[in-house]
RNA sequence: GGCCCGUUCGUCUAGGGGUUAGGACGUUAGAUUUUCAUUCUAGAAACAGGGGUUCGAUUCCCCUACGGGCUACCA
């Protein structure tokens, strides 16, 4: 049986789309172009009381930034749609009703206090075979007690029957055989009192019917997988289950446990791919996009926490992860966050692209800083000369915005000390030797200003710093005559008489 | 508490019955760069512990410890 692969990616929109998230996506995505398969969004918003309004097109958002575009999904077409759960509601009840009268699933009419009452007696309660029996269901109270109850539209939902003592197990394409003991397993409900499925159900009738050959999540679900198996199995489906692959998590960079967009606060770092508004409190969680991370970085360092292909590459375009992924080199073990090394990623994926395909990139970086750009030519030069220093694409307002504007802060405290009338002089001469000559190549600059320092009797070293600074603001940027050549004679002049008066009065 | 999953430098990881246990980030030192960064060279740094199995275990098995996840009419 070949069947043709098929993935999906079933995010709830409930708010910004964190790490782990994309990095399901990702795995996903990689292993169905690999495999010339389909991927699926599919929204669960199964809870209508955690809908988020504007989370569906964030994700999709994200995605896109991402360079992943689901090939079915809501607005994307399908044959298997509608593709947000709330719009397939009805579809729901009648497998949950056929379990129950297969005897594989039960109604159930206690109310919600009923339950913590319930659950604050007995310290460990859970709703399954050693207590299903104390409680108000279908399987306690008599046929007609329940017909009544189903008759007079008293609120219920609907739990699966989970058998006593038996093994459920499967073979999890990351961890291999996985095995649990039924006993342990209590009795979730399927279909909740709203008439809308709980996520166990939905999910499995939903890979179904969408024919999902391959299902990844993280690891946080791998306890109720069980209850996957079973239904799979009740509702005769065994044949068409999905392979699974529970993809470890992602932990927090310091302490303990699972990432969260708290600890992105707390050190500074995003958590989520892209900012998120949140529409209820207005609260911003920073993205990596607005950060300044590259997609291409982002991709390849999510790929890499928790996939290597044996060799030492570390650095992977789209391309490559899609030609070389694989699921049997994906770790068992959580990995934590390392944001330094995250931001390696970016710095490397700045020098690898090319000043002109990082253009668009800067340009709304500046934009959003108020530095105009008249010259979109130069944008380009100016950029391939300072990606080097660049960590994230934010580096490129003080690396590059001095080429187009004046510096906005000057620190000339490691030359002001050592300022005296007889460099004053010589910048005022080399000013005049700018204006002069007609040659602004960076070669020729410089030759202009050593002779003129030995002509003074002057170090060059002793000159070269405050000329820096008075072009640049600060003690950064690549050589000194390339700035001045690329911003030009008239700009570098004035910027020579601000800084010698900014030094004169200083002193 | 119960159940499930995991454990190689600080971090991400490679490896796998006999290796000088490899790489990367970070870190330290040096070189280059008349600035800063890049780049280059070198260094420090790891198989959680205890039992087996074996001629030999970091590698296989068991136990312990530790870490993580789950334990909702949330996903």
């Amino acid at each position: 049986m070949s069947e043709k692969v098929r993935v999906r990616f079933a995010p709830s929109p409930t708010g910004g789309l964190h790490l782990g998230g994309v990095r399901t996506v990702l795995f996903n995505y990689l292993f169905a172009r690999q495999q010339g398969g389909d991927f699926v969004l599919r929204i669960e918003d199964t809870d209508q009381t955690r809908y988020v309004e504007g989370a569906e097109q964030y994700i999709i958002e994200c995605l896109n930034w991402c360079g992943i575009i689901p090939d079915e999904g809501p607005d994307f077409g399908g044959e298997y749609g509608p593709y947000r759960q709330s719009e397939r509601k009805a579809l729901y009840r009648q497998y949950a009703e056929q379990l129950v009268a297969d005897g594989y699933a039960y109604y159930a009419f206690d109310t919600p206090e009923d339950l913590d009452k319930k659950r604050s007696e007995l310290p460990n309660f859970q709703y399954g075979h050693a207590h299903r029996q104390e409680m108000r269901n279908s399987i306690s109270l008599s046929e007609e007690e329940v017909k009544q109850l189903l008759a007079g539209g008293v609120p219920h939902v609907i739990r699966i029957k989970v058998p006593q003592n038996e093994t459920v197990s499967f073979d999890d394409m990351i961890r291999q055989e996985v095995s649990f003991e039924t006993s342990l397993v209590d009795d979730k409900v399927l279909l909740k009192a709203d008439g809308m499925p709980t996520y166990h159900l939905a999910v499995v009738v939903d890979d179904y019917l969408m024919k999902i050959t391959h299902a990844f999540r993280g690891e946080e679900w791998l306890p109720s997988a069980p209850v996957h198996i079973l239904l799979w199995k009740y509702l005769g489906w065994e044949d068409s289950m999905p392979k699974w692959a529970h993809l470890p998590l992602i932990l927090k960079p310091d302490g303990h446990g699972k990432l969260s967009k708290r600890d992105g606060a707390r050190l500074g770092f995003p958590v989520y791919a892209m900012n998120w508004i949140d529409p209820q409190t207005n609260e911003l969680t920073q993205g990596f996009r607005e950060m300044g991370f590259l997609p291409e970085a982002f991709v390849n360092l999510l790929a890499m926490l928790g996939w290597n292909d044996g060799t030492d590459q570390e650095l992977f375009s789209m391309e490559e992860l899609i030609e070389k992924f694989s699921i049997d080199r994906v770790n068992k073990s959580g990995a934590k966050f390392d944001f330094e090394k995250a931001q390696w990623y970016n710095a490397e994926w700045i020098k690898k692209i090319e000043g002109q395909k990082l253009k668009e990139k800067v340009l709304e970086v500046f934009g959003a800083n108020n530095i105009q750009i008249a010259d979109e030519r130069k944008l380009s030069v100016v950029i391939d000369l300072v990606k080097d220093r660049c960590t994230l694409l934010t580096d490129f307002i003080s690396q590059a915005g001095y080429f187009f504007e004046n510096p906005r802060v000057y620190d000339f405290s490691s030359v002001s000390p050592k300022w005296t009338a007889e460099k004053a002089s010589f910048f005022v001469a080399y000013s005049e030797i700018l204006n002069a000559i007609t040659d602004h190549s960076p070669t020729n600059l410089e030759v202009a200003f050593k002779s003129l320092a030995e002509e003074k009797s002057l170090k060059v070293g002793d000159v070269m710093l405050p000329f820096r600074i008075m072009l640049v603001g600060g003690k950064f940027g690549p050589a000194v005559f390339e700035i001045a050549s690329i911003i030009g004679k008239e700009e570098s002049i004035l910027r020579i008489r601000k800084g010698l008066d900014m030094l004169n009065k200083e002193v």
